[in-house]
DNA sequence: ATGAAAGCGCTAACAT
DNA sequence: ATGTTAGCGCTTTCAT
């Protein structure tokens, strides 16, 4: 569509009109007369011209694109989340810039720098590394960005998580509930607010539950399910090992599991498992996954609202922090759930549904654009 | 980072030079004297001064950014992909603008629209509604673009996909192999040639074994969960039931297999399953899905490698199409491979690996830029 | 209601 | 080696 180089002068002049008066009719200004407008919409219908937004942002100061940095984008917590925001997005007439990090700082760093070249209107991140600084500057020049599932230590800015300490607290007292008494936890990458509150959250109930913690029941993990195979291959060679583990998130369980199954142990008859997000795949029949709920889809949403205040510049000086509550999901592997049949593949009677409230948020109902 | 308004005229003033002088630094030209690019880097460093590259593009008629369009990110075989492509454009400094059409023409339509707005370099689409026409436009105009996965029936543009036909023949005889007579098929979206293919190799397999087709052993899918549970929930009603199901893809077969458990079926013992694509979760222990493997970064590696080529103009000018073979993965869920234990959660044996060869393409080894 | 002209921030001849 | 100039394709005053 749209020969190549056809520009509205182009479009002006077939139509015997001004350029300005193209535009005009592009952007449905009100003082065109019907006639004209007619015309020149027609010259741009049989010649298929689309406008050119590079030269349109480079006077508006607004290019309608927006930067998305993940880390893992095969880990399922971001595509259920990238389809929201880039549903949203589209609503907004706005375009997504993907970035997928994996977790290197320096990536991360070439890809802030690319959207910023493009001019995008503001970044969702979803990830970050701290070691690099390129966003800390970006946040200090005010830039329009918000956090998500993250955040970061030292940077201030509009952020939206669930309470994953408070989850973890959950997580591991319906452990305790279950009569499990050495309680071992997978980390993730340990330059993430994300595993830090969910470990904090999993030393802080064991303490209060006055269980000593062994450093051999924490292992080392990496958000992949490579690094949670390894972990659970590790694990399974602990001689008197936990009875339970707490996963830094669900991509990590599934990869646990996998070990765990090619090292014999069944669950949740001699391991009990659980995740962190929920994911589609955690509700799986053959997987079933026990799991701290993130709620991706009022994430997603939220985050936009709060992206798009700050676009719009209707956005409070000071930054926003949206913490959304923890919700355990019971299912199967950590052995609870009686509607989850243990130690067989297929189901024998249908999985309860979850209940999945809507959660008030201060931002509930609001909306920029 | 970059003040609001900061271009390269500031810069040019801070540096005592031109901004010819500050463009040649940027574009690293050699004709620019050791000292003054220097000069010239020192203020943009201390500035912090980054480069609008929408003002770039307008001149020089590049963006350096490409369009992919997706059906549907939640399905594990997008996410898979996009990882590839994304890692492969960083590499060659494009960014990516996503595209997420749900299968919606009029969503696909306004897309298209939005990245030729948005001047994009090429597009890769992983999906084609065929109603909508833009596609056809780009492709006459010879706009560089890509069909990765789908093609279009009725326009000629650069194309990478497997043998669906033939992996869906294979498929079946395995399943002839096994002993199973009736075989159900469940559908994707039937305005996919990734559809069609899979199921005309369906038919024509069963009638090259003289089985007679019955109607009702064809199920509808949209390649959702949803639909695939649908599916699932019909399949278990019928009275005198197939034995085994080839899904149109490894999501619908996820979605199939939930039903299946909940309607009390044991795979593979009451009914065998067979997929298509082998995402990650296909190998996952709880799961085991046998399934017809697309080999995804190989298929996004050709599709970059293709649209680098056109939009570098070194393409030929007829289209070309790269099929890649088609190759069975044998796990549970068909019941013939040993090292997948049957009807339990936990493996009690590694999963046998599974070999993947390399397969030689007419572009392999050329690349573009 | 419409047109003329300036300019967004850059690159690319063309000079020197 | 560097500066000058003319656009790229729009929007946006300012006239009329």
């Amino acid at each position: 569509m749209g020969e190549i180089r056809l520009s509205s002068k182009t479009i002006a002049a077939l139509a015997g009109v001004s350029q300005s008066t193209v535009s005009r009719v592009l952007n449905h200004h009100p003082n065109v007369r019907d006639s004209t407008r007619r015309r020149v919409l027609s010259v741009i219908e049989s010649l298929n011209y689309v406008p050119n937004s590079l030269a349109r942002s480079l006077v508006t100061g607004r290019t309608g694109v927006i930067g998305l940095v993940t880390s893992n984008i095969v880990n399922p917590f971001f595509p259920e989340f990238i389809a929201e925001i880039t549903t949203i997005a589209d609503q907004q007439n706005l375009s997504v810039i993907l970035c997928n990090t994996y977790y290197d700082p320096l990536h991360q760093a070439q890809y802030v720098r690319k959207l910023i070249e493009h001019r995008v209107d503001g970044i969702i991140f979803t990830t970050i590394m701290t070691t690099d600084t390129a966003v800390a500057d970006l946040a200090r020049k005010a830039f329009p960005l918000v956090f998500v599932n993250r955040y970061h230590p030292r940077v201030r800015a509009d952020t939206v998580v669930i309470d994953n300490y408070d989850g973890a607290i959950k997580a591991v007292n319906h452990f305790l509930d279950l009569g499990h008494r050495r309680i071992a936890y997978v980390r993730g990458i340990l330059d993430s607010t994300t595993n830090r509150d969910r470990e904090r959250g999993y030393r802080d109930a064991l303490r209060q539950a006055g269980i000593p913690l062994r450093r051999r029941d924490v292992l080392d993990g990496d958000f992949t399910l490579e690094g949670a195979y390894r972990a659970g291959t590790r694990f399974a060679q602990i001689p008197d090992r936990p009875t339970a583990a707490l996963c830094a998130d669900d991509h990590t369980a599934f990869g646990f599991l996998n070990a765990l199954s090619d090292h014999r142990l069944h669950v949740p008859e001699d391991v009990a498992v659980i995740g962190f997000d929920d994911v589609l795949q955690a509700s799986f029949r053959a997987i079933g996954l026990t799991t701290v709920r993130q709620p991706v889809h009022e994430m997603a949403r939220i985050a936009m609202d709060l992206l798009l205040d700050r676009i719009g510049g209707h956005a409070p000086k000071d930054s926003r922090l949206v913490v959304l509550p923890a919700e355990l999901v019971i299912r199967r592997t950590c052995g609870a759930n009686p509607a989850w049949p243990q130690g067989e593949v297929s189901g024998t009677e249908p999985q309860t549904p979850v209940v999945r409230r809507p959660v008030k948020t201060p931002l509930s109902g609001r909306r920029a654009s």
